[in-house]
DNA sequence: TAAGATAAGAGGGACAT
DNA sequence: ATGTCAGTCTTATCTTA
């Protein structure tokens, strides 16, 4: 039953001889008898005009967020109005506002009600949290956000660890972009032990046969030589230096860190530029030792007769 | 003070059993 | 699954220029 202010809005549509009332928010012309819908519009995916903020953008854009893999449910859930007032904007009854109360209960339970769902939801949680620690850019977290995704749905994650898989899916998502974080930088960002990341990864990329690029030597000098105070003639010197060594072979099953810290820090002998293998051993994070290792060898395997090389050990 | 050497121990990959 | 082996990495300590 309709009170007569409610019919007052609604307009009188001539072809059907309904009383219909539109609403926007859904755009919906629909009946205020029956709830028929009437007129489903069709959603226009463009902006409404040019926008020149980003404000403006806001306003005037018809749709909302992306969805999201990050996300548990992708950003699409329902989610039922917790305002108390029916589609005409009149104010719900005791009755009727006990009863959406109730629906919305039961409705928010049943979102995790899958015990997939639940998962995810964690799962998801602790994604965001890593990622935000380790300054992940969102592509790389969409794509872990996806990683996990499939593995959840080759059931790979059920009696193991939500935590320990989503860690896994964070470092493959960063191989696989060739983003340059080591595994160690993983741990470090979930507080996991490394041990139990490295299983978890070795049973991703197994399961769901992933091929992983070779990690990429040169990235992780970029990465390196962005942290220490290095001339751009010096880096483009060692990765002169890194090509000699990736074509000499003596690249592969070493810390990629080490490499370019250690070719980084030849190119400065030869430069005469000061940095201390201390230095570019903190900024790479490994170890002196470490570092003096990747340096000796390089220097007894690259060519010695290039310019400058004739005296590359410093005094 | 920076660079280099050496030793001992841990952990993981390749391979065979 | 488990064990062995070669190679790498780390920590710690000492020597050299």
């Amino acid at each position: 039953m309709l009170a007569s202010s409610v019919r007052a809005q609604c307009e009188r549509d001539d072809r059907t001889g309904r009383d219909v009332i539109e609403d926007p928010e859904a755009g919906e012309v629909f009946c205020v008898r029956c709830g028929l819908v009437l007129v489903q519009r069709p959603i226009t995916l463009q902006a409404e005009r040019r926008a020149f903020t980003a404000e403006e953008a806001q306003q005037r854009s018809r749709t909302g967020a992306p969805s999201r893999f990050s996300m548990y449910d992708k950003g699409l859930s329902t989610v039922i109005d917790p305002a108390a007032r029916d589609a005409y904007g009149r104010v719900l009854s005791a009755q009727t506002k006990a009863t959406m109360q109730r629906l919305r209960r039961l409705q928010s339970r049943s979102n995790l009600n899958e015990s997939v769902d639940r998962n995810l939801f964690q799962a998801m949680l602790h994604l965001n949290r890593i990622a935000d620690r380790m300054h992940l850019p969102d592509t790389i977290r969409q794509r872990a956000a996806v990683i996990y995704r499939k593995a959840l749905a080759a059931d790979l994650v059920r009696g193991r660890s939500i935590l320990g898989t989503v860690s896994a899916s964070v470092y493959a998502a960063c191989r696989s972009s060739e983003t340059p974080r080591t595994l160690k930088e993983v741990v470090e960002a979930t507080g996991m032990p490394k041990k139990a990341v490295a299983r978890h990864y070795r049973l991703l990329i197994n399961s769901l046969d992933m091929k992983m690029p070779y990690p990429d030597t040169f990235r992780y000098l970029s990465k390196i030589g962005s942290k220490v105070d290095v001339s751009m003639k010096t880096q483009a010197l060692a990765r002169q230096l890194l090509t000699e060594a990736d074509e000499k072979k003596i690249i592969p099953g070493k810390d990629p860190n080490g490499i370019a810290a250690a070719s980084l820090y030849l190119a400065c002998v030869i430069e005469n530029e000061k940095c201390t293998q201390e230095e570019l051993a903190k900024a790479a994070n490994v170890t002196e030792v470490g570092l003096r290792n990747r340096i000796r060898e390089l220097r007894a395997r690259l060519r010695p007769d290039a310019p400058g090389r004739a005296h590359w050990t410093r005094a």
